[in-house]
DNA sequence: CCAAAAGTGTTGTGACTACACCCATGT
DNA sequence: ACATGGGTGTAGTCACAACACTTTTGG
């Protein structure tokens, strides 16, 4: 390769074992979930783990690439939002490999959307983030990830910085209320809520289009100004 | 060794080159400045960079432990607190290398504690981040990893989240917030900020200890509370 | 006494909370 | 009519900005 032929450095030194792993968040009736792989291979085998896979510098032209490949792979489906949430790495932390760093995105996802087991996954589960932070029985520093990526998807979500793919393109303001409910694990003021959106201009009202869920007054639709 | 006889996928794919690249912020009379370091080699020769090196398997137990290094190596200084800013790879991010990434960490330092060229280093500056970020003639994507740095900075002043090594062990409450305002590019108002440090109850006044500082009334000495 | 920085008190404003209340729909 | 969730109005609270003011030192 021309590269390598004019700067010899980076072949001077080992590099490490890089590795992408994935959090998927989503909310369901059961508050805030976090998809989980089941391990079939060592290390970790039996226990379960976030979704993940090889950094292949032949097929990613950037970091954020690889992490759609992986989740195709894995997940059989793309992500439609993506957010680096830190890079990990020291000796030890993986014992297929002497020297092991991670580089981890975290995604909101809606349920509702498929995700099947792919290639070298076996099966795939959604379970509640508090309930698996809580009792860490992951894999590596899993669990520690999933705190982080929380952790950043929270502030977001208090800042009022909603991302596309978190919701349908319409959507009500009960429903969004709902859904950063869910991912605060707290209760929110509807008043507080909605006049927060309003002068926060970051959701418009979709003139006539009204949403009937039961035996209620219809909601107002609103979608996403970007 | 031991872990790939076991396990031969960490050899099966070609991995990328990995540096740690450092972001030194301090503040001078001219505002927040950033240390930057003069190319003597290409790619990028006679432009300024960040100070950074590559990630060394055989000596770094972690990527922290990896930027100290890279840090005394460059520097002749160990970090007195480390934040890691973000992780950045792709395809041609570096002539170097066919794929490279960059593990990318931040540091806000005192200017008076000296900072001297070490290995491979030939000039180091102190340059004002707003210029630099304004007129990128940097090399890489280093503008922009600036930038990151000091909006993240930024965040943790606005939030009274001061960390050791920023500022002397002991310090008056007007250093402080000439600090957070040279941070923040912003004047701040002195009772709402003195106001919010006791409410926080992140700094406790040194009974009996005052810094003189001209032919003024002495200032009340502060220090963390870890 | 004066200049200058340290430190305090006071008042207005704007964002959020709590709670009461009206609106529109299917049964 | 009424139950239920959508949507609004109003008053109290709290954090902060603005600004005036007092305190303490060296000269």
């Amino acid at each position: 390769m021309k590269s390598l032929e004019k700067y010899d450095v980076a072949r001077k030194h080992p590099m490490p074992f890089v590795r992408l792993e994935l959090v998927l968040l989503s909310v369901t009736d059961g508050g805030l979930q976090v998809l989980l792989s089941h391990r079939e291979e060592d290390p970790f085998k039996g226990k379960w783990g976030l979704p993940g896979g090889v950094l292949r510098i032949d097929l990613d032209a950037s970091l954020e690439e690889g992490a759609q490949r992986v989740s195709m792979e894995r997940l059989n489906r793309p992500l439609p939002n993506l957010n680096q949430v830190a890079a990990v790495g020291g000796a030890n932390r993986d014992p297929r490999a002497p020297w092991a760093m991670s580089v981890v995105y975290r995604s909101l996802v809606q349920t509702d959307i498929e995700t099947s087991p792919g290639k070298r996954v076996q099966a795939l589960a959604w379970r509640n983030v508090i309930d698996v932070i809580r009792t860490d029985d992951l894999g590596f520093d899993h669990a520690n990830l999933i705190a982080k990526a929380v952790d950043a998807t929270r502030q977001e979500v208090r800042e009022l910085r909603f991302q596309a793919g978190w919701l349908p393109k319409e959507f009500t303001l009960s429903e969004l209320q709902a859904l950063s409910e869910a991912v605060l694990a707290t209760p929110l003021d509807k008043v507080t809520f909605r006049r927060r959106m309003e002068v926060a201009g970051i959701a418009a009202p979709l003139e006539g289009k009204t949403k009937m869920i039961g035996a209620h007054r219809p909601a107002q639709l609103y979608s996403l100004t970007t």
